[in-house]
DNA sequence: ATGGTCGGCAACCGA
């Protein structure tokens, strides 16, 4: 089996990036975030003739969440089960025996505003989702945009960036919170070295070419899904001169 | 130095 995550910043927009990228690797499973397009409008036709289903919710210019899958879908569901439950941003889905959670986790704009409070309350209210419908012994894989950079190792300049909103003790321990519910960060499995990124700010001159990067998306597996994991790597998809952020996928497979 | 650019989509907002 085969799974990635990748943040599309529009759907629409990426579907030259996205569908040669399926055509060439062929994953089981394809989650996505900020989609940036309304249901009416998302192009299912076109992903449809690569040979992927999809199940999907998103908004007219923000957020949106979708799996795209070579195989049946069941017991979809869209976003928390309390209020407000963001529907865009949290996409629960069964492939087989296995269960894709697919998270745009709130990116909390500026530490002392009311998005940072509502960030670290997602964390304890998505562990809630979880222990509602879940034991850690279920092969659960939590993957996407979680907007948390977890240590030293996750982003370009450790002391100069301390305090932001994706980098901070109170995200790092809310994440860690649903982490120790179960889940492995399937990368750190097999990669211990600092300097690997899945975002780079597309502000930044050269940001790519410079590595001053982020890892801010993760596929986090239950351990017995963990035991079964093969590899974890970041495929950047981008060439000479382009921006690579929203050509990033975060791939993980699996012995079965 | 607290900038920069991209996407949606029609004036800024979110990242």
């Amino acid at each position: 089996m085969k799974i990635a995550t990748f943040n599309a910043n529009s759907l629409r927009s990426r579907l030259p990036v996205i569908l040669p990228w399926l055509d060439a690797h062929r994953p089981d499973v394809l989650c996505v975030q900020e989609t940036k397009v309304q249901d009416h409008e998302f192009p299912l036709d076109a992903i449809a003739q690569t040979g992927y289903t999809s199940v999907f919710c998103g908004e007219k210019k923000y957020n949106g969440v979708a799996v795209l899958s070579r195989h049946a879908l069941a017991d979809v569901e869209f976003g928390l089960d309390d209020e407000p439950n963001d529907p865009a941003r949290l996409v629960c889905a069964r492939m087989g025996r296995v269960w894709i959670v697919n998270t745009y986790i709130p990116q909390g704009r500026d530490r002392d505003s009311d998005m940072f409070a509502y960030k670290i309350r997602w964390f304890d209210r998505l562990k809630a989702f979880l222990d509602r419908r879940f034991t850690p012994a279920d092969p659960i894989l939590w993957m996407g945009d979680f907007n948390v950079a977890r240590d030293q190792r996750d982003v370009y300049d450790p002391k100069g960036l301390w305090g932001h909103v994706c980098y901070c003790q109170e995200v790092q321990d809310a994440l860690q919170g649903v982490l120790d519910w179960g889940f492995v960060d399937l990368f750190r499995q097999f990669c211990r070295e600092p300097g690997h990124y899945t975002f780079w700010d597309y502000r930044m001159p050269y940001a790519l070419q410079r590595n001053l990067g982020w890892r801010l998306d993760y596929i986090m597996a239950t351990q017995v899904l963990a035991k079964k994991a093969t590899t974890c790597h970041i495929d950047i998809q981008a060439r000479a001169g382009e921006k690579p952020s929203d050509h990033t996928f975060l791939v993980a497979e699996f012995d079965f």
